[in-house]
Formats: C-alpha cells, structure tokens, sequence
DNA sequence: TTGAAAGCGGTACCAC
DNA sequence: GTGGTACCGCTTTCAA
C-alpha cells in the first residue's frame, strides 16, 4: 500500500520542467510541442497520474455532482425513483451522491447544510417525515440561498420556491374510490400509516371527497407500522367492510393479511386497492390491485428538471404532475 | 436566489480584519479576544457563513466521506446492507456516499476510480457481475494503491488483498440441502438466475456437494431471470421434483409461482427453500422458508472494519465471515 | 514553446 | 492579540 497519487508538482520535478507545462501537455493544449507532450504523457501513464478531484472543484467552485436525498431506500417507490434519476444523469457529465435520512429531520438538514458548501452543484430531494411534521424547512433556503438548486419530489414542500415533480396523490386515490363506488360497494375504509405525510393527506382527502361526493361517510383507519395489523382486525371485529384502500405498502400488506386470516373471499366479500411494488403485488395472493406512481418516470423527470436548472438558473420554476394509474389485479375487479 | 456562500476573505474585508484572525475566531482560538471573536461571530452568522468543505478537505488530504458502491438498489439484501452501513457510519465522524453500478463493469471502474482522486477516503463494494465475469480488478488495486482502503463484502474478489465481509454461502445451502435430504426428499432440484456471481457458484457447490454426499445427482436449473419461470415450468414437465432449492430470489418466486399454477400442494407435494426478504417471504402464500442473510449485520461489520482500517493502515488484512440462519416457514416443513 | 505566479477557500506557522 | 503568508493541487494568464 503505497501513498496518494503522484501530483503535477512531482511529475513536473521527475521530468525537469514547469507544472504548467505538465498541465498543460496532459490538457493536450496547442502551446506544447508534441515532443514533450508525448514525453510527458509517457511519465505520467507509468506513474498512473490522476488529477486530484478535490483541487478541480475548489479551482472551478463546482464539483459536477448532485445530490439525491431520500428517506428511506426500504421502499420501493424511493428506488424506482432513484433508478429513474441514475438512468438520466449516467447520460450527463454529473455523479449522483445517494442519502438517506431515514425520515429524520437531523440527519437531513445536516446532509443538506454539509453537502451545500461546495460538495455537490444541486439536490433531488423527497422531504423526510418528521421535516413534514416539524414545518422547519430553513436548510432548504439556506442550500437555495447559496445557490444550490433543489428539485423536490414527491414529498414536497409547498413554500419553498423550487422545481417540483408530485403524483396525482389526490386525484389518482379519489378515482380508485370512485372506481369502487361505482362497482357498488357501499362500505369502503381507508387504511394508513402515513397521516403525517403530506402524500398521506392528499391521498386520504381524495378518499374522503369521493365517499361525500356520493353521500357516504369516511371511515379513515389510520396507525403506526407496528399497529397496523391489530387495528384493521379491530375494524373487521367493528364494522361490516366491502372494500378497502391502503394508501401505503404496509397498510396494503397488513389488510391482506388480516382479510385472508379471517377466510374472507376476495374480491368477492373483500375489494382492496392498494399501494406496493409491482413484484410484490405480483406475488401477493391474490395478486393486489395497486395505484402505480410510476416512480422510475419521476425520477427522469427530476433530473431532467435539475440538469435543465443547473444549465440556467433563470428560467421560471416549474411543478410536473406525473399522473398515477390503476392497476387492476386479483384484489378488485 | 444569491451568489455562493460568503467566504473568509469577504468577511476580513467587512470587518476589516485579517483573513487569519476571522478563522482563528471562528474556530475559537485562544489567541483571539472574546471581543473580537464575539464581534466576527455575530456578522459571520448574520451572513449565514459556513466554511468551504473542499477547500477543507483539499487543505487536509482527507474527506470523510465514504464511498459504498453495490450492484443494485431494487434488490433487498444489498439495501439492507446499506442500512447497516449507515447505522455504524452515522456514529463517526464519516459521511456516506452511496453509488450503484447496476451490474455494470464500466460504471464501477468509473466510480472507483473518480472517487479515488480525493473525492473520498474509503470503500465499501460489492463486485458488480460483469466485474465477476470479466476478472478485471485493476480499479480496485489502484484504489488501493492510491492509499483508499477497500472493504469488499458479498461478492468478493479472492485475489484482491483487502478486507472482506462474506456469507457461508456454500455452507448454509449445503446444510439446507442437506435438511431437505434428512426429512426425505428423494429429488431436489436447484434453481438459480446467479450462475455468474461468485455467491451463486458457492450455493450451487454447496447443494452439489450435499447431493453427492448422499448420492443422488445434482439436478440444476440456470438460466435469466427473465426466462427462468418458462424453465421451470419445463422443470415440473419433464421431472419429479419434490423439493427445490432456489438460491436468489426471482429463482423463488418463480418456483412458487409456477408450483401454485401447477396447483401442488406445498410443502406437501413439493418443499420449497429460498431466498428473499423478510417481507417479501411473509407474505407469500404459502409463507416461504428462506436462508436468511443477516445484512445488516453484514453492513455493520464491513463499516466497523473499514473505521478501523482507516485508525491504523498497517493491521493485517481480515476476512469476517458472517453465518446465515434457516427461516422455517409454510412452504417447508 | 515554456515557465512564473495568481487564485480557488481555507488553516496554521511565524512575526510583530 | 492580530496579521502576513505559505500551502493543499490544479488551471490559466501573462511574460519570457
């Protein structure tokens, strides 16, 4: 194990000439004659020259690297994103740099304050939970502020003035509710671990518009991951239940499970529509109808959106609806 | 949206003092009165100053930042790693830089290698399976040369001298193998869409060797994962299974599938033991037994070893191998 | 065609 | 207690 990689100043000392001259020759500038530069190029192969990264940025204030800060990389929705994300920037000269703040708001404005000053040129970001929960959002002015572009997704946040890619959460569950009533249920509870994202309120108020709209009550279930399960086997102790819809993976799974454990027939005595991967809801029996958010297409589009930001910091903010589809399977009909 | 942060010297100019004396009061010198220093705090924070990270890390030769580079983010095993990772490393001093390579020779080399110059200290990898197939390791012994140590885990590199995190593959399939062997199974069929990964020749070995042990032939199915339910299907036409092995998980769910389709009763008809997530294995029906991995633990281990690499690069290299567990579920008896 | 030197944004040694 | 300056590794302008 040797040391750090050989520098322009050593090579230039190696081979009797100026760094500059070095610099130069290895840029393949025209001021050199070929003689040397072929000289030069030679030395610096066998000794595996690499500029130094770190002097680039600081020499040229950017370091052609985004950032991409997620919650939680467990969940499928993030992943797809971040593949869509990958897929764009591979094509760009920029590096991705992954995060997770595993929905802490600590983790996450110290990844945004740290990454802000001078590491990357701009973030992709879905807000964490308890950021959502707290309403303190100054490190996302402050990476603003100093000139850092934010694209937020999914988990946005309404008074940052920012690029923006959100699913039709609102319209996409109250179509699906819609879809149900119109197939005759008359008894549809909404299940969710997710009452403090802001996605879980849209969703479950596109529930509640559907059901008013046609003159049924709410019936809104909502509990920790861990609680989830007792709490829908209490809702089939409590009421009678035509249908459900899980506004998030656990929700989805635990009302599977409750509805198979009790032998009730789905999707004859049971509709679900729910929200998971598209394996899992493969896989699942039966196989779950979900709302996909098409997670790989908002990924492109975030990064579309930055390289375009990145590219010119002037033109207006926009915000990109990616609209949701419905994928019947075996739960519904 | 405002220029770059402030810096240093914009500051001295404000207050007119010396660059020098605004760092040290910054940095709570002795040297400095609290006058001054309480004087160049207040217009410091006023400006919301924050010093360059890379002037910092170009000044000291070092980043605290980690590179961790894996194959895929959509498979379970690899994200449950990172949370182990993540869980040690949010308790140094170190950041986390995550990067995927998609199973992709080129990308890896070109992470490995931009990353080296500078931009982090250190890494964590899984061997992307066109590297395993290639055998080109030349990135990762410059890395090394280049004085960034590597932790590999998982898919590993025999003739790379570094530290290593690895499960028992060949091991623990044996001994499930051999479980199946014990509760009679007379005709136990492999199936695996890994044949090029170091793991999957390891289980494959680990089956073949259980097999032969107790003489019957190795019955084993390869192919992609996107054709491997077709040979399956094959499989349940042409043979009398009654036990299967499938050692990743599109190779078990598609034995699921396929057995559930050909509507054999598990695990009576047919024993099934695989691998997948937790999640994934629970809501399965039939609930699937699964060789479980421990990747979290795996993830804690390879950044515990890597911090300490990093304290002292002179400890002998170490191999840790970390034990997998037989999670019994329906689809086995 | 080559080299010297400034500068990117900090820190720290050494004078004063 | 404060300020000047060299240095980290590189690029680039300007002079030779």
């Amino acid at each position: 194990m040797s040391r750090n990689n050989i520098t322009l100043k050593e090579l230039a000392k190696k081979l009797s000439v100026s760094v500059s001259t070095i610099s130069k020759a290895l840029n393949d500038s025209h001021e050199i004659s070929d003689a040397t530069k072929k000289r030069i190029k030679i030395v610096a192969k066998q000794h595996n020259y690499q500029p130094n990264k770190i002097a680039l940025n600081l020499k040229f204030g950017k370091t052609n690297t985004i950032s991409v800060v997620i919650p939680s990389i467990q969940n499928y929705f993030f992943s797809q994103v971040l593949i869509g994300i990958e897929n764009v920037i591979a094509k760009s000269p920029y590096n991705i740099i992954v995060s997770i703040t595993s929905e802490s708001f600590k983790k996450e404005t110290q990844i945004v304050k740290t990454l802000s000053n001078g590491v990357v040129d701009g973030f992709i970001i879905a807000v964490a939970e308890e950021t959502q929960t707290t309403q303190k959002f100054h490190h996302f002015e402050s990476a603003l502020a100093n000139n850092k572009p934010v694209v937020m997704f999914d988990r946005v946040v309404k008074s940052i003035d920012c690029d923006k890619v959100v699913v039709d959460d609102f319209e996409s569950v109250f179509n699906a509710t819609k879809h149900l009533i119109n197939t005759g249920k008359k008894s549809i509870a909404l299940v969710s671990t997710i009452p403090n994202l802001s996605v879980g309120k849209s969703r479950t108020n596109g529930y509640s518009k559907a059901l008013i709209d046609a003159s049924f009550t709410p019936l809104i279930i909502e509990n920790s991951k861990n609680t989830i399960k007792d709490t829908v086997e209490k809702l089939f102790l409590t009421k009678s239940i035509d249908a459900i819809i899980a506004i998030d993976e656990e929700s989805s799974l635990a009302a599977l499970k409750i509805a198979k454990k009790r032998n009730l027939q789905i999707p004859k005595q049971l509709t679900i529509i729910g929200y998971a991967s598209k394996k899992m809801a493969e896989n699942l029996c039966p196989e779950l109808t979900t709302i996909y958010q098409h997670g790989f297409l908002i990924g492109q589009s975030c990064a579309k959106m930055l390289l375009e930001r990145l590219k010119n910091k002037h033109k207006p903010i926009h915000k990109k609806i990616i609209n949701s589809t419905l994928n019947i399977r075996e739960t519904c009909l």
